[in-house]
DNA sequence: GCATGATAAATGAC
DNA sequence: GTCATTTATCATGC
């Protein structure tokens, strides 16, 4: 329950530091869930703007504790979510017999 | 009005269902009769999406989950792999 | 108690 | 940037 601190996993690139050898195909950061807090603050700015640039992400990483390749990243994944919701409710909706 | 189709929309959202008895038959037959490379195309997701009577989306789900758990478990899935290749073998989809 | 479908981080192709 | 994935986690069914 105490490795998801973003502090000690990875380096700044995001790449991995856990063996010495140069070659050795770095490991697949472990998914690790945000916190209430940190979902909060994500969707608020998602809120304002669907496009984060870059000062914001750097500002908000740093609140977060998170990284900014993160932080990126959480805002392409949450557009990609946007795009299957509205998918959802149109055909959730197109076939609905109260309407 | 609104907001009752609104919470509807979220509360069948939220709500799990199993798939019916022939939709996992089918995901199962094309799943096994292309193990070497279980990668549908999106032609042949809404195909399986349309026999299966579930949404395209929820073929990826299940491709996904299945593709994971049988390499994390090929034993497992030993006896439903033979299973289907034997139905495949006496006249399955061709 | 696990099986199963859906969702949330994380990666990589393009 | 999008988007199909991988992987772990969540939530539910039974």
């Amino acid at each position: 329950s105490g490795s998801c601190t973003s502090s000690s996993a990875t380096t700044k690139d995001g790449t991995a530091n856990k063996s010495s050898h140069s070659s050795t195909p770095r490991t697949r950061k472990k998914r690790c869930p945000y916190s209430k807090f940190q979902i909060r603050e994500l969707e608020r700015e998602f809120f304002f703007n669907v496009y984060i640039n870059k000062e914001k992400r750097l500002q908000l990483s740093r609140m977060l504790n998170l990284t900014d390749r993160q932080v990126k990243i959480w805002f392409q994944n949450r557009r990609m979510k946007e795009k299957k919701l509205s998918r959802d409710r149109l055909q959730y909706f197109s076939g609905n017999p109260l309407l | 009005a609104v907001m009752i189709l609104r919470s509807r929309f979220l509360d069948a959202r939220r709500k799990r269902r199993n798939f019916s008895k022939q939709a996992t038959e089918g995901l199962n037959e094309y799943f096994y009769s292309h193990l070497s490379n279980p990668y549908p195309s999106e032609e042949a997701k809404e195909e399986l999406a349309k026999q299966c009577g579930i949404t395209v989306s929820q073929v990826s789900n299940w491709f996904g989950n299945k593709r994971i758990r049988y390499k994390k478990n090929i034993g497992k899935f030993q006896e439903e792999a033979n299973l289907y290749a034997m139905k495949t073998a006496l006249g399955g989809p061709q």
